[in-house]
DNA sequence: GGGTATAATGATATATCGTTACATTTCCTG
DNA sequence: CAGGAAATGTAACGATATATCATTATACCC
């Protein structure tokens, strides 16, 4: 039961269960300089804050979550202010929203087409951003299909990562 | 640039302008009739008062937008009762929750395989749940690339329904 | 460096969404 | 009618998200 067609090139878009966490979060603070670069905000250190402790996380957390782990300046922030960063990281696609929780996790790699594929495990929580070029081709086509004009598009699949599985397979 | 083969006998999952709309809510609620003698479960005055008001819509509809409609027995139900009604009404299959906009809309169709892809028009609202048989395909495909083993998925695409487009097609 | 427009933050309050807990009623069954 | 399960009534609460307005920081130009 092997899908028909993945490049061995993307082994797995989860994380392996030991990797350098550390390096992982600064890529993904140096991508947010970056990015803030090339379209203008500023990676202030309040965003800078929030965006930190949702790298150092492979899942979702939730807004009241990060308040409550919010240790700059050891003051606890409003939650006004997390949910300002969290609008700012999401509009510069560095954050992703997983709707179906209400919690926010930061974006896994530097893609061009992001945000729309989210595998979350169940067991774990842990997330990952597979390639969902085959998925936007799916809805391309139901849009067409029924006269529909897509604009975007997000898909929240829920099961249990590599990690979660029994490793015979269950 | 046409999709490769959808059938033509679905030429489109979003409701005709004007179609028989007390027929659309009647045909509801007797699917919901049988849904229950076949679960187990009751459809109760407050549960059909629920599904009802859902179905002469074709949008999603807030919780507490339902609270505020309600006038079954010219009194405002809590909350809770609607969340209960809800909860009912989607375990049995016969609402969705759309996750992105924390709202509900009543099941279109009496789909084996349905709530799984949602077009969602960002003008008027209405919410289309064309087949997904193909998007059920690529998640398939993407969670055994990905060594994930998926239990169920939501798909909610924005964009512009058929009625909202310009005509010409911009 | 000083003036000024804009971006970002601080602080308070409030809106919106969803649940817990427990008493009461309704309905089916015998 | 008794007894139990399903459903509802009522009140309070918890969780998520936004509105408003005053203040501070930053970039930019001169």
């Amino acid at each position: 039961m092997k899908p028909s067609s993945p490049t061995p090139s993307e082994p797995s878009p989860f994380p392996a269960r030991r990797h350098d966490h550390d390096a992982c979060i600064a890529d993904g603070l140096a991508r947010a300089e970056a990015v803030c670069r090339e379209r203008g905000g500023r990676l202030t250190e309040n965003r800078r804050a929030v965006l930190g402790l949702l790298l150092a996380e492979h899942r979702p957390v939730g807004a009241y979550e990060i308040v409550e782990r919010f240790d700059w300046k050891r003051r606890k922030p409003a939650p006004v202010q997390i949910y300002r960063a969290l609008s700012f990281l999401e509009a510069a696609g560095l954050v992703h929203r997983i709707a179906s929780r209400n919690a926010y996790v930061a974006c896994s790699g530097p893609k061009e087409e992001h945000g729309t594929v989210f595998l979350v495990c169940r067991d774990c929580g842990t997330v990952a951003e597979p390639s969902g070029a085959a998925v936007g081709v799916a809805v391309r086509d139901l849009a067409a299909a029924s006269g529909f004009e897509p604009h975007d598009h997000a898909l929240e699949v829920t099961g249990r990562c590599p990690e979660c599985r029994p490793a015979g397979g269950g």
